[in-house]
Parts: structure tokens; C-alpha cells; sequence
DNA sequence: GCCGTTTTCGGCCCGACTGTTTTCAGTCG
């Protein structure tokens, strides 16, 4: 279902990943680091390409397009495979805890036969890492707190992971025989950042050949369920996907039903009862005779209740009932109201393609303004300077040459440093048409220097955006500790935007901030960070979580027309 | 393993921070 792109970039990556626990050759691992980038980012899928083709992607060399082409006919790669047998999948799994890399992996593997993160945290409890060089008590501490912010995900995926998944199977049964309606339900549809399980809804008289194509799909290790009504299964990445299928007239309650959330139904059901109704996944009835009132579609439903439709995106029992009958159920934000992207990369930096193919990109996307947001000289490891920055802004001026509808902002994203300073002076700072700002380095300082931090950001004249705010990574790195609300109201006084940015593991800011941020009156910015072409289509994530903030096109700053989004970049006090 | 106006070899992502050391290895962005 993935990609042949993203399979190939993983196989790809995990050899780098494995080859650095076995101690290989630090430049040869930076080189398939770098290739798996490329190529997830690239445009063309890999799976129609020859060797020529293969070669053609930069930092893809000979050898490289040897192993893509014998995933292309075998689906694997020999190397990745031969590794594999020496090092158990779990190893790899135990770099995924924060403060433990490839060297620490493998000296838990071979001193205490370590090969998963259950045996990790089992052999921690016991004390057995005490005495082990190279890990004293401090380390321990890192590795118990790091194995308890990956249970806190859980079972749960990345919504990307879920949603390409779901995708894939709706497209997959879509043309089976008798299925008229068919889509993905449940938290996806909600937009939650992470998934437990896949929820998928068909509309057929005949379920027998869409449970049938379910569960021969190849993507299905396990059948957990099989019946008329509900099949579920586990696929090989070890996620629950159910299918339900209901008889075409009672799509719309169902639909309702099981995109949930619980705490949003048994409040539509509560309605329902104090009307004289009763509200099941199979239709409204009426209490008394049993009779169906409606079933069809969402809108009947809720309107019968005296509700107009509520997007799923709000349905958390979060004031969307509230909201819903008197009336003030926001305008969402969709896709299509978004004119630009605000932070963006090139490979001058981190990114993987070069200046010429991200705007054409961003021009094929239909956008009216782009922004080239390339890292600034603090964040040391990119090695940016005056000198190529301003070289980069000549090219995007001769550039800007070659197209009429779409309008090339120069930027960059600049560094937070721990006393809320930026990089380069203010009349540098100056040029540019648009600053975002980030926390890149000091992420765990305390929260009155941290809110400073934020707060003399906001402050710079020159910093129009507040990149990824929290900095988390879902799973992987707790957010920064601030008062939001002190950093929201110092946002709204200097017009600053808070972003969010849009790669699935990060949706920064969450949800719940949005809502908070949007109460101080705060604009937003919704960009996808991309470093690659097959970034943009990330955008999806990031507006469902403006969605789950309830921010409106007026919200978002780049919803809005360049004319007054420029007019907003000037008006900083 | 990749790459090239420094081109077929010799560079390549550098520096800070953390924790465990007692002079530095590992991790991270």
C-alpha cells in the first residue's frame, strides 16, 4: 500500500541504521542516510524506474540504484536482509529511546543479550545495566523515562501511517462488485495525531465479496474476525484494520456511529432520547413504534436532532453541541482555502531538492505565494552562510522571472537561542520577506526562561512565525515547558503567527494549544516544514489540526491573500 | 557510498551537550 518510494527509503535507512550498530563506515552510512531522504522525497515512483532512472536521483550513485532495482524485482534489498540475520529487529527498535543510539544498542545486546524494548525495560528494573560501562545512574534514569514516552504511543501510529493505509484499502474495494459507498471512519476520519486502529465503512446489499477482497489483500497477516457485518484483521505492520459494511440506507448513521468520538455520540444519543428517538449505527427510529425516522446520510441525522452537520474534525464532546445549536459552529479551514506555504527548505540546507524543483512543485500545487525558509548560521551543522543566502536570493529573483501566478517570498528559519536572541543583525534580518523562528537547541530549559525565551521572540521585529512551538516529536521528545498563555498573549500583541507545522510527527502546535493560542486572538500559519517534493502532501495532517483547533480561513494567515498577508509581515511594532 | 568550476581521489555535517569519565564517547540537531 506505502509507497514503493517510502518501502525503498525504509529498507534503505535501516541499512544505514543497522550497518551504524555494527560499527560500519560512518561517510558510507551518511550516504544511505542521505539516499533514503532523496528518495522518499522523490517525485517519480522508483518502482517504474530503470537503473538510469534509479541514478538519476541525487545522491542515488551506482551502487546504491543497484540495491533500488533489486528492490524493485524482489521487494528487498540483499544487504538489508543479511544484516538482518545478524542483528535482531529489536536491537534497531532500541534506538528509537531517546539518549540511546547505535553504540549503547549494541553493547546492551551483546553484554546483556538485550534485543527489545520489553527485554530493555525488564532488564532497567532489575538493575542489571548497573556495572555496565558506559552507563551509570543518570543513564538509567534517560532509558526508563525514554521507554515510558514510547508507551505513552503505545500501539498507537503516526495519523500518516494510518491514513496512507486506509487509503489504500479503500482503493483497493472500491471496485469490488456491489459496494456503493466506501470510506475510512473512526479517529482517522477525526484527524487524531496518533491511531489505534483503522476504521473502514463500505455501503453494500451484498457484504460477502468486500469481506472476501478484505481479507485477501495482501497487506492481512492475521483475520482476528470474520463475519457479515465486521471483519477485522491485523496487517504485517501489526495495526487492526475493521471493515464494516451496512446495507446502503443506513450509511449516514453509521458513518456517524462509528466516526465517534464516544463522548460526541452518547451526546448525539442523549439527544436523540430526550426527542423520543433512538440513535443506533442502523438509523434514528422513533422510541415508541420502532419506526426508522432517518439513515441515509450524516446531515439527515444531525438535522433531525435540530443540529446542522458537525465536521468530524470537531467531534470530541468539545463544545461542537454547544456550538452546533446556537449557530456558531466555525467555518473550518480546508485544503483548499491554503494560497501559501510559509516554511519551507531547499538542499542549500536539510532539504533533498534543489531551489528549482520545489518552487515548480509549489507552482504544480496551484500555490499563490512560497516561501523558501532555508536553515540559519546557529544551527552550525548546516553550515549556512551570508554569502549563500543572499546567493540564494538573487537565484529566487531571476527565477521569480519564470512565473506569473506565483510569487516567491525569500526567508529563512531562524534560530531561538536559549535567551530568545535569532541569528544575524537587524538590518540582515531586514531583507528577507519572511522570518520564521524556532527552537532548535536547549529544549529542556525551565519554564519562566523558556516563556522568556518565546515572549523576546515574539517581540523581534523581524520574527513574523513561531516555527513547530513545542518542538515535540509525538514519541520521541517531550514538548518545551512555557506558560502558552503568557507566549499566546505576547504573539497576539506583536502579531507574530504561531505555525502549524504539518509533518505527522510533529503537528506543532497540537490542537489544544490551537484552541488556547485562538482564544488571545492569535493568527496562525499552516506550512509544511517540507525538505521534499512528497512533503506537500503532508498538508492534509496540518489542517485537520487546525480543524481540531477550530481555526477558520480568516485564522490563517496563509489563507489569506498575498496583499494582506504582506500587509500583516509589515506591521510588526 | 557519493561527488566534482577544488573532478576519478579525498573530502564529506560541525559543535554542543550529557553523562561518565579523569580526558572522552555517544547522542543529537
Amino acid at each position: 500500500m506505502a509507497r514503493a518510494n517510502d518501502e525503498a527509503a525504509a529498507l534503505i535507512q535501516e541499512l544505514a541504521d543497522l550497518l551504524s550498530i555494527t560499527g560500519g563506515d560512518a561517510f558510507k552510512i551518511r550516504a544511505y542516510e542521505k539516499a533514503a531522504r532523496a528518495i522518499a522525497g522523490h517525485p517519480e515512483d522508483i518502482s517504474t524506474l530503470g537503473l538510469a532512472g534509479l541514478k538519476k536521483i541525487p545522491t542515488v550513485g551506482e551502487a546504491i540504484a543497484k540495491k533500488l532495482a533489486d528492490y524493485n524485482a524482489t521487494g528487498t534489498i540483499r544487504q538489508v536482509e543479511e544484516l538482518r540475520a545478524q542483528i535482531p529487529a529489536g536491537v534497531r527498535a532500541l534506538t528509537a529511546i531517546p539518549t540511546l543510539g547505535p553504540r549503547k544498542a549494541l553493547v546492551l545486546y551483546q553484554e546483556l543479550g538485550v534485543s527489545s524494548v520489553a527485554e530493555l525495560s525488564e532488564a532497567v528494573e532489575r538493575g542489571r545495566l548497573r556495572g555496565l560501562k558506559g552507563f551509570g545512574a543518570k543513564s538509567e534514569e534517560n532509558i526508563r523515562h525514554g521507554i515510558e514516552l514510547m508507551r505513552q504511543a503505545g500501539e498507537r501510529v503516526l495519523v500518516d501511517v494510518a491514513a496512507e493505509l486506509a487509503d489504500g484499502i479503500v482503493a483497493a474495494l472500491r471496485d469490488v462488485p456491489g459496494c456503493r459507498k466506501i470510506t475510512h471512519a473512526g479517529s482517522l476520519r477525526r484527524m487524531r495525531e496518533t491511531i489505534g486502529d483503522v476504521d473502514v465503512l463500505a455501503a453494500s446489499d451484498d457484504p460477502r465479496p468486500l469481506m472476501e477482497a478484505f481479507t485477501a489483500l495482501p497487506l492481512v497477516a492475521e483475520v482476528i474476525a470474520g463475519g457479515d457485518k465486521k471483519t477485522s484483521v491485523r496487517t504485517t505492520t501489526g495495526l487492526q484494520v475493521d471493515l464494516r459494511v451496512v446495507p446502503p440506507e443506513a450509511w449516514g448513521a453509521a458513518l456517524q456511529y462509528f466516526t465517534g468520538s464516544q463522548a460526541h455520540n452518547i451526546r448525539t444519543r442523549e439527544i436523540a432520547f430526550r426527542q423520543g428517538l433512538k440513535l443506533s449505527e442502523y438509523g434514528l427510529f422513533d422510541s415508541d413504534s420502532g419506526e426508522l425516522v432517518v439513515s441515509e446520510t450524516e446531515e439527515e441525522v444531525y438535522e433531525r436532532l435540530g443540529l446542522p452537520w458537525i465536521p468530524p474534525t470537531l467531534r470530541e464532546d468539545g463544545g461542537e453541541i454547544e456550538a452546533a445549536r446556537e449557530g456558531r459552529l466555525p467555518r473550518l479551514v480546508t485544503a483548499e482555502d491554503i494560497r501559501g506555504d510559509l516554511h519551507t527548505h531547499t538542499d542549500l540546507t536539510d532539504g533533498t531538492a534543489p531551489l528549482e524543483r520545489m518552487v515548480a512543485a509549489a507552482a504544480d500545487r496551484g500555490l499563490e505565494y512560497y516561501a523558501i525558509t532555508d536553515h540559519a548560521p546557529n544551527l552550525v551543522m548546516q553550515r549556512m552562510t551570508d554569502e549563500k543566502i543572499l546567493a540564494q536570493r538573487e537565484r529566487i529573483r531571476e527565477l521569480q522571472k519564470e512565473y506569473r501566478d506565483l510569487t516567491i517570498l525569500h526567508g529563512a528559519e531562524l534560530n531561538i537561542d536559549p535567551d530568545g536572541g535569532v541569528d544575524w543583525d537587524a538590518d540582515f534580518l531586514a531583507g528577507f520577506d519572511v522570518l520564521v523562528a524556532s527552537v532548535h537547541s536547549h529544549f529542556t530549559q525551565d519554564r519562566a526562561a523558556m516563556t522568556r525565551r518565546f515572549v523576546t521572540a515574539c517581540e523581534n521585529p523581524h520574527v513574523h512565525v513561531i516555527g513547530h512551538p513545542t518542538a515535540r516529536g509525538i514519541g520521541r521528545r517531550a514538548p518545551v515547558d512555557a506558560d502558552w498563555d503568557e507566549v499566546f498573549a505576547a504573539a497576539a500583541r506583536t502579531g507574530t503567527a504561531m505555525e502549524i507545522d504539518c509533518f505527522p510527527d510533529r503537528l506543532d502546535l497540537p490542537a489544544d494549544l490551537i484552541r488556547r493560542a485562538l482564544r488571545y486572538g492569535v493568527k496562525f500559519s499552516i506550512d509544511t516544514d517540507a525538505h521534499a517534493v512528497a512533503h506537500f502532501r503532508n498538508l492534509r495532517y496540518g489542517v485537520g489540526t487546525a480543524q481540531r483547533g477550530w481555526l477558520t480561513p480568516d485564522d490563517v494567515i496563509n489563507t489569506w491573500p498575498l496583499d494582506r498577508l504582506r500587509e500583516f509581515l509589515s506591521k510588526k511594532p
